[in-house]
DNA sequence: ACTATTCCGGTAA
DNA sequence: TTACCGGAATAGT
């Protein structure tokens, strides 16, 4: 399993960091991390799939309605985990649904909703952002407006990707 | 026994 | 009338 560190221009410092894999058939992502490693990305040596990788980013700072093709691995997740993910996936750049009205599309609640949002292995690819609370903006990586856990602001990333996708 | 929720009833300004 | 709590209901891990 490969990792690239990729700066993530939101913010200094702000570095994405992609695990991924290739098979003979085909090229898979299997997690993505936000981390504030300042590790310098190692442009040599880079595979296809690699480039691929940054390149669909940059495309997506430069156009917020572009349309990620890289692959996920989404089957990491549990059954249930993999139909939520599949339908954020649906959601367009723009758009934002609520915890509610995913549930209701598919019967199930609106705190399970959250969860399998919370445990999204591929933040940005699959658009866990553009999920919102009822009464506000909700929560991302499993931090709240109120808490925040780690070092991370997870929660201005949230916005500011919304504001890129001109939602707000 | 936890959640990245939501809805409804009560209360006060 | 609106705005703000408190608590119950809810489904998945």
């Amino acid at each position: 399993m490969n990792k690239r560190i990729i700066p993530f221009p939101i913010y200094e410092q702000l570095s994405l960091s992609i695990s991924f894999s290739h098979t003979d058939t085909s090229d898979i992502i299997d997690s993505i991390e936000y981390s504030h490693n300042a590790i310098l990305p190692s442009v040599k040596n880079d595979s296809i799939f690699a480039k691929k990788i940054l390149n669909e980013l940059d495309c997506y700072m430069n156009d917020a309605k572009f349309q990620f093709s890289l692959a996920c691995n989404i089957q990491l997740g549990t059954p249930f985990q993999q139909r939520v993910w599949q339908s954020l996936i649906k959601i367009p750049s723009g758009k934002v649904k609520t915890y509610g009205e995913l549930a209701k599309e598919l019967n199930s609640s609106a705190r399970a909703v959250g969860n399998a949002c919370r445990r999204n292995l591929f933040p940005v690819i699959i658009p866990c952002h553009r999920v919102v609370s009822a009464s506000g903006i909700g929560g991302y990586a499993g931090d709240t407006l109120e808490t925040q856990k780690g070092a991370i602001n997870y929660l201005q990333i949230k916005q500011w990707l919304l504001a890129h996708e001109a939602v707000l």
